[in-house]
DNA sequence: ATTGTTTTGACAAACGCTTTCATTTTATGG
DNA sequence: CCATAAAATGAAAGCGTTTGTCAAAACAAT
């Protein structure tokens, strides 16, 4: 119980009258040692509370069984709880594995200095995960790195980094669908198509749906949550209302229900609205909203998956991993009455 | 720019015909070199990318340069985003003082066995910050651990360990007083007072606030948020209803809010509320919350310099750390009107 | 010049582990 | 019972640092 004095492999070596050799190849489970003595050394490992100093390992083998999560600064502040949960269940993933994870916070300077994270340069870490799109330029940093390196929840097609991502295209296309089932035409996009990959390749499935329905696409119908400087900004109604909304994530479609209600615009009654991320604010207004789940468990085993494979074996390349969403369909969404037939004509 | 074969101190000695000690020396700012040589050796570092391997540096001096932050589950699930911003804050923080933050969240079942962290016995950590109460049991684990640990915005009386918490006693008077201030008198409590410390000490803060100003305690006004088991459920409004709530946290309030509007009652005209946190929940009402701000910054600067401190003086003892909260004035607090007169009564 | 004192720098050992290779032991087969 | 192969074990070197000891060089005081 007391703080014991250290216990090394030599002091089990000892206790047995065998060498540390024996001791480190037992312990890994490595072939050279027979299973009795194995049995005996693992007993007695436990006996004294041993655990292995990974520094040491480390030293020796080159690694250090940690793996960095590099997240913008900008995804931390205010109420983005959503990377937080990604974080968590990262890290408890690598615990389940052996790994353990290390954050460090990328600041605006840092981003535009173009310097790789310090916990790269002291060579803290063995894998790093970037999770969240940052500056191009910056991004470009990591093609010429010693480590194998993810990108996770967005890519870019012109840098050449694996990345894990959630299949954006495929459920904008998804979600859309499901409002013109319902009978709609009329569907407006909502968000800045050139913020994020993620944001661009949802309108893009968006789009494909309009697309493949005949709908004809009108560029009124894609409203922006951001001015040019990329800072959130009142959102626009069009002229002509529709009578769906695409929204990019819940906390936007949670800010337009306000704004419609506030003009006395009912959700779903007057108009319907399907959103993305599952977050909690699809529940915190009046309705529950028809959202688009990520799938966060699917997305962290596959990239943990990914980022340990590479570790193994660095040449590895997977390029984009995509995941498929799961849509939850709640209260948002309305069936427009005697108007489903007109799709036909 | 090219990845480098790697660069040790062996690497600078022998371009410069020295020895690895002196270059040590040199690059670790210790006397027993030339202010010549160290100039030098420091260049040629520069020109080479040299960074140091930590881990040998760590393997030497049983140091390894990480603070593990320890996280219980329950509060990474959900909506919880506070603690990933001081988590945020507090990894950033050590960055800026050389060290690097290692999260690792503490599930049920490690708690239920009395298990410390792995990364406590892999010896990845140098100083342990837990944030956020769990089970006594295992907290009293961390009075008999090799390194220094600090409870962060908890305490347990009964255990020896440090704590940095924000003062809910001191605070939970003053917002009380507020509401005394505006003439309440009919003043509940909500939250469960046997939950964690910092509710109880907000709850005896309001009671403290009761006391000073001779308002006689109702018991009816102390109502729980959650059931036996500790879940959360619904909250039993009292027959006679306060005319002010103290809500344990922002989003209690919010739900409270909720319930109140469903029979028809009005925040501020008819019920005032103050609330504790500051997070996003206080704005998400209709109406915007009357709070306290926990001065997050101080929070985690106090925190980080006091584990540094203990790092370098194992032997240093805090006992608790009180950081001093803000009241954050909106507007769910109404002044009732022509009842101040009746307070001296 | 001669001694005493500092300042510089080199060398070897150590931190706890893994790896390679040589050696010993045991099993196999004729 | 010997030859041979296979399995089990150990000795030594090394991973990149730091630390303690010691020798050489530089400086000061006589």
């Amino acid at each position: 119980m007391a703080p014991q004095a250290k216990v090394s492999m030599d002091t089990i070596a000892n206790c047995l009258g065998v060498s540390k050799v024996t001791v480190s190849k037992a312990l890994n489970d490595k072939e050279g040692v027979s299973e009795e003595l194995r049995k005996q050394i693992k007993a007695k490992a436990a006996e004294l509370g041993y655990h292995m100093n990974m520094l040491a390992k480390g030293l020796k083998t080159n690694q250090t069984f940690n793996i960095g999560l590099l997240i913008p600064e900008r995804y931390v502040k205010t109420s983005n709880t959503y990377y937080f949960e990604i974080y968590a269940k990262l890290v408890k993933k690598f615990n389940e594995n052996g790994y353990t994870g290390i954050m460090e916070i990328l600041d605006s300077k840092t981003e535009k200095k173009l310097e790789l994270p310090k916990m790269y340069h002291s060579g803290k870490i063995d894998a790093l995960i970037i999770i969240g799109q940052c500056a191009k330029e910056y991004l470009e940093l990591f093609t010429h790195v010693a480590i194998p390196v993810i990108f996770f929840d967005f890519y870019d097609s012109e840098i050449k980094v694996d990345s894990i991502i959630v299949d954006n295209y495929l459920s904008g296309t998804e979600i859309t669908e499901l409002l013109i089932k319902n009978g709609h035409r009329d569907i407006a996009f909502i968000g800045n198509i050139y913020a994020t990959s993620s944001i661009s390749d949802r309108f893009l499935g968006y789009l494909r749906a309009l697309i493949a329905a005949h709908i004809p696409f009108n560029p009124a119908y894609v409203i922006s949550d951001r001015d040019e400087q990329g800072q959130l900004c009142e959102i626009a109604l069009p002229d002509k209302m529709p009578t769906a909304f695409v929204c990019n994530n819940d906390e936007l479609a949670y800010h337009l229900i306000k704004r419609l209600s506030e003009r006395g615009i009912k959700v779903p009654e007057d108009v319907s609205i399907v959103t993305f991320d599952n977050t909690i604010y699809s529940e915190l207004s009046g309705v529950k909203l028809t959202t688009v789940d990520n799938n966060d468990d699917e997305l962290v085993t596959v990239a943990t998956k990914a980022i340990i494979k590479k570790l193994h074996n660095p040449y590895k390349v997977y390029d984009r991993i995509l995941i498929r969403a799961k849509i939850i369909e709640r209260d948002s969404v309305k069936m427009l009455k005697g108007e489903s037939d007109e799709i036909s004509s």
